[in-house]
DNA sequence: GTTTATGATTGCCT
DNA sequence: AGGCAATCATAAAC
């Protein structure tokens, strides 16, 4: 994930832009420039020299690389405090309805919510409870383990910045208290900064959480759109359906309950069903000679169930005569304006 | 790897 | 609203 870069250039940039800052930055010069000056101003250097010597109890260069360090760090906060006052003028304190809306998705899809027991365990009782085909299973079963590799990479890094954020904020406390032993620092003051520092780093947070996002719907279009997903239908539902279409040749259009009952028959939607015949007339349509050869073995097919159909007729009554089977090769108009011109392939 | 078959989608028409 | 035609995207065949 990406996110980790941008983390990283982002923490990153503390230093870079410190580095920049201190070369600008005109520090006070260090010890053993007091030979040419007069002799009492000489004398003073001495003094506050020996007073911060005194105070530090360090060495000075200790002390002034922290200085440093901390200079460094306060613009760096002045800047995103800053950035933060511009942006989040109108999302102030009200939850951020973006955020929200990030959590809200991500709770949805499971990502952010309680790790659920064993993944595979899970998804197998998803397919149970969804009581589809075993390949639709499957299918289910390899998608829950694609979110299962998000919500996990989601969580490291959620962990690795909040405990990022804890060593920075512990990190500014510890120098603030190193700074308080020169100046006073009022705990409003540290706690402004606790606070600039957790609102830049859940920034980043929802960075993460808005690719987090991202990377989920991009594995539900993959795995969910049936589109992409196409599975072939079963071979018997394959065959009512041909069977329905060749029998109904001369108006291959079935009514809404015809459709109703195709469906159930092929376990398929009905919309599926109205898919089918749609591209079913219009392939024929554009290739009938292609298709001779299966019509014909519906039609035998249906002669067949008709002759079974009457012969059971008869069992059941002697008196009827069996009807003459529908041969199935009569054409509507629209179909024989184009077999006309049909003489390809 | 290319071609064909096939289910789904889209835009337009009526 | 339902159908047609073109098209997309993938499965299956070669």
């Amino acid at each position: 994930m990406d996110d980790q870069a941008r983390i990283m250039q982002s923490i990153g940039g503390v230093s870079l832009a410190g580095h920049s800052v201190q070369g600008g930055m005109a520090l006070p010069p260090p010890h053993g420039h007091d030979g040419t000056d007069g002799d009492g101003r000489k004398q003073d250097i001495g003094d506050i020299l020996h007073q911060i010597m005194t105070i530090t109890d360090q060495s000075l260069d200790e002390a002034q690389a922290k200085l440093v360090d901390l200079y460094v760090l306060l613009t760096w906060l002045v800047r995103s405090a800053e950035r933060l006052s511009i942006r989040g003028a109108q999302e102030e304190d009200p939850p951020d309805p973006q955020l929200m809306r990030l959590d809200n998705m991500l709770l949805a899809e499971g990502v952010a919510g309680p790790e659920k027991g064993g993944g595979s365990a899970a998804a197998a009782a998803a397919a149970a409870a969804s009581g589809g085909a075993a390949d639709n299973s499957i299918e289910h079963s390899d998608y829950r383990a694609k979110l299962t590799q998000i919500r996990q990479i989601y969580h490291t890094e959620l962990e690795k910045y909040e405990q990022a954020c804890n060593e920075f904020t512990t990190h500014v406390m510890n120098l603030l208290r190193e700074q308080s032993r020169t100046r006073p620092i009022s705990p409003k003051e540290i706690e402004r900064m606790v606070g600039i520092i957790h609102r830049k780093f859940s920034s980043i947070q929802m960075q993460l959480k808005q690719s987090t996002c991202e990377a989920v719907m991009i594995l539900r279009s993959r795995f969910l759109d049936a589109r992409r997903k196409r599975r072939n239908f079963s071979k018997q539902a394959t065959e009512i359906l041909n069977e329905y279409f060749y029998s109904h040749l001369s108006n291959p259009y079935p009514s809404e309950e015809a459709k109703e009952e195709l469906a159930k028959k092929c376990s398929i939607t009905v919309s599926q069903v109205s898919n089918w015949f749609g591209n079913k007339r219009i392939r024929y349509k554009k290739n009938i000679g292609k298709f001779q050869e299966e019509a014909n073995l519906y039609a035998a097919k249906t002669a067949v169930n008709a002759a079974h159909a009457a012969a059971a007729a008869v069992q059941n009554s002697q008196a009827n005569s069996p009807t003459t089977p529908n041969s199935g090769r009569h054409l509507s108009p629209v179909y024989k304006t184009v077999d006309a011109k049909q003489t390809h392939a």
